[in-house]
DNA sequence: TAGAGGTGGTTTACCGGTAACGTAGCCATC
DNA sequence: GATGGCTACGTTACCGGTAAACCACCTCTA
């Protein structure tokens, strides 16, 4: 018990006990068992548990990085899940992990399914749902309005004199928050009394091929677009590709914008027209919530990370 | 007792006494804890650690996604760590994984602190590294030899008249698998009669930018290259970009090819030339290597995953 | 000098799952 | 009918860390 309270709070022993015990710790070299320590009812578990949608989206792989690096700094292990924007695998990895008692959960997103939110109020632990922000959060909620991002970007399409107007995004599973931009995009261009001239939505994960192949598709359909909107970086980018192999000029021609602020988008012949996410600092900030409620510290329920819409030279 | 055997291996009881406990099961509604079913000597753990040098490379967070994939799917769970290719890192976070007492661990690279490999060897667990392959595995191996990727890339590189041949690379912390790529390129210029012309390592994070501006530096120094090989094909696509911004072209007055096969390089206006590397095949069958060692099924030492040389119109 | 209060450290119980072992009941064999 | 082998199930002990309770000893005060 003296060991336990040396190597923990800190109080009630003296500097000569402390001094054995670490001798021996040494000598010993002491391995704790987290394992013991968890278990049983008041165990204090060092267990988070993060699911993301996947590991291969650059923002959500810098999401899972700066979140687990703070994590770690702060005395943290992390256990992963993905769930391919399917709640259903979100549950299923999320009673996976209640049953190694974690102290603390993050999700991305803020679809769960009735399991999901059941499990999670069973496991009474602090839950934090990042990346996409929630007026009524399971716990706590760190993240950014997707709607207004669109919203914002439509604005600036409009203020470049564009009017016929798409957009190229991919859907797998129940992904929605891809969703939410391309809504928030056409409320605000139908607020500036324009409609969205084409669509084309992907059944696929976003990528560059996703990007190349949906915009054909859609520059197929509505050959005299003037902009495309893109659900990301890596589709506009593919859009770009595709441009540049039809002798489409940018912005000339067609202006394209994206949605993520990849590094890619800078080193671009033209500077690519997107919204930058700060996905190292939400990480970061996420971690650093959870861990303060743990330790009973206040924490605001809501945390905004502010996107910035960076005008580029494609549009 | 009873019932820990129908909830596991399934002999010593009888169909009715196994619809009861079902019965139960259902009716509480029981949450199985792992932390006592893993606790103490003999305790049964599903719990693996995986570490890997970055979550934000694309390879690694396929290697990473496949890998946490196949373990979900075979009833284990992840812990996760990045190194940042620092191999005390490593150390620092294995020590973490072990006060949890995983049933296994799987690394990234075979480059190890003397720490690592002590706490390796007393964790009593199965190993397994991948990425590079290891003449002398701790346990499992399962990869490739980069050296051999870059001595195929040289070969080929020769074989299409190129003689003033450049090389771009990165190196983040102690990172050894390039550097062995790089040697290995360099070795079959040198077996071809050929002398590496120019080489500029940035010491940073591979990535577009660092090949852009790393191709800058190299082209300042060495004007007269008519081929670069690259750490990898972000870098080379950085490289390419630069090309195009000083009206360089590729692949008549400069050969390029990167490494790694990723998908931005097959929708680039000319497709890259690299070496196409299976990552989410390796990650899959890591993971089933290890726990066919955690069965007791025989499984090979080291396993070799073959990449592919890809030619495409940049050399 | 009795009692209160504080300091430093020990003892005990507990968490939940499982290995090891015990045992009851049945059947086959000699 | 004694013995041994088998199946189905129950009992006990144990893992390592920690909360709670307890105790020995010291100091201070009324």
């Amino acid at each position: 018990m003296t060991v336990s309270r040396v190597l923990r709070d800190g109080t009630g022993f003296s500097a000569e006990t402390r001094a054995k015990v670490m001798r021996e710790v040494e000598r010993l070299d002491y391995l704790p068992n987290r394992l013991a320590a968890a278990f049983g009812p008041g165990g204090t578990s060092t267990l988070i548990g993060i699911c993301v949608p996947r590991f291969t989206s650059v923002l959500f792989a810098t999401v899972l990085e700066s979140a687990n690096a703070a994590f770690a700094r702060l005395g943290y292990q992390c256990m992963i899940g993905s769930h391919d924007q399917l709640p259903a695998e979100e549950e299923l990895w999320l009673r996976g992990l209640a049953s190694w008692r974690p102290a603390g959960v993050v999700l991305a997103g803020r679809h769960h399914t009735p399991g999901t939110l059941t499990l999670l109020r069973e496991m009474t632990v602090p839950v934090v749902e990042i990346w996409d922000l929630t007026t009524r959060p399971v716990d706590l909620s760190v993240g950014f309005s997707h709607f207004d991002t669109g919203f914002e970007m439509a604005n600036y399409v409009l203020s470049r004199g564009r009017r016929q107007i798409g957009y190229v995004g991919a859907l797998a599973g129940r992904e929605t928050m891809g969703l939410a931009r391309a809504d928030g995009f056409q409320a605000a261009l139908a607020a500036g009394g324009v409609a969205l001239a084409a669509k084309e939505v992907l059944l696929d994960h976003p990528g560059f091929y996703a990007g190349f192949y949906g915009t054909e598709t859609l520059l197929g359909r509505a050959p005299k677009l003037d902009a495309i909107y893109y659900h990301d970086d890596e589709m506009a980018i593919g859009g770009l590709a595709f441009c540049q192999s039809r002798n489409i000029r940018v912005p000339e021609d067609i202006g394209i914008a994206g949605w993520g602020g990849m590094e890619a988008a800078s080193i671009l012949p033209r500077r690519l027209t997107t919204t930058m996410v700060p996905a190292a600092r939400l990480g970061k900030i996420a971690a650093e919530a959870l861990v303060s409620r743990l330790r009973g510290d206040p924490v605001p329920e809501v945390t905004v990370v502010s996107t910035r819409l960076v005008p580029g030279a494609t549009m």
